[in-house]
DNA sequence: AGCTCAAAAGACCTTCATGTCCTTTATGGG
DNA sequence: CCCATAAAGGACATGAAGGTCTTTTGAGCT
């Protein structure tokens, strides 16, 4: 898997609230997890991460649910990755040499390693907003498994 | 993880046999997963599987083992990674969408379809001879977990 | 204050890649 | 022909990611 499972959840649910948030209070996690057609209790572990990381704004109780912080637009996919675990796997060498770096290469090393830089270059260089820019929230069927 | 442990241990395994088969005849699975640190029977299974498709030669019986074939120095990283499964993992989209292509691409799709390529191309384009080239066996420290 | 709603928290289950062990099969040597 | 050797095969164990359920906490409403 090139990503986790946890980062394409996290993904879908901060666009969902970041596409859905205009005009509206707060969403709740029953209404994400079914229209994007995801694990609700799963989401719901990952919704709350993103809460405490400031990504998204989350309230408990009546009119509670989620909704965008002043960060929300401006997080870079990095961090999503970077919350799931993702990046510590990109970084970690395909043959598990503990001693590979770039004085110490394994033999994939080199080659592997401009395409890292080139993964890591997109998600530092795109936000939730760039992805959300110009969309209406029709672009949600987008998002959705289907 | 963007490749699979099998994949790095059938890496391992071949660069193994590719560095060491010249002058003697063949090499057993306890020196390889010895040497390497790799989980004996499990390095079993993949050695298995790279016997069957050709790519190593696999000799059972008294004065077997596992030896280079006519493909092993030819084989690219790329039929490694199908035969691990690593392929259809790069080529599922982020958002597990399940109708993402070129003409319903979701959010992220043409933002990584130019790194899939790129992958794809180093896989495809990097044969094990290309890595054993030019190498003593002293390489094989370098593709040891150490 | 008490009620209701919705997220948080934590226990538990499932699945799959990984890893181990034991038995079977095939090969060469005496 | 028998024995030792080494891979193949299949049964089983483990661990981590993913997924579910129930209880607790906190916020607003009346």
């Amino acid at each position: 898997m090139i990503f986790s499972k946890s980062f394409g959840y996290a993904l879908q649910g901060v666009l969902y609230v970041a596409l859905l948030s205009d005009g509206r209070d707060r969403i709740q996690l029953d209404e994400i997890a079914r229209i994007l057609m995801v694990p609700r209790y799963f989401l719901g572990k990952i919704m709350n991460r993103l809460g405490k990381e400031g990504i998204l704004i989350s309230v408990k109780g009546h009119n509670g649910g989620f909704g965008i912080s002043e960060t929300t637009f401006k997080t870079p996919l990095l961090t999503l990755a970077e919350l799931t675990g993702d990046m510590v796997q990109l970084d970690s060498c395909v043959l598990k040499s503990r001693t590979c770096n770039n004085l110490n290469p394994c033999p994939l090393h080199h080659k592997i390693e401009p395409l890292r830089e080139e993964w890591k270059k997109l998600l530092a260089g795109t936000t939730i907003g760039d992805l959300v820019k110009g969309r209406n929230p029709d672009f949600i069927r987008s998002i959705s498994a289907i």
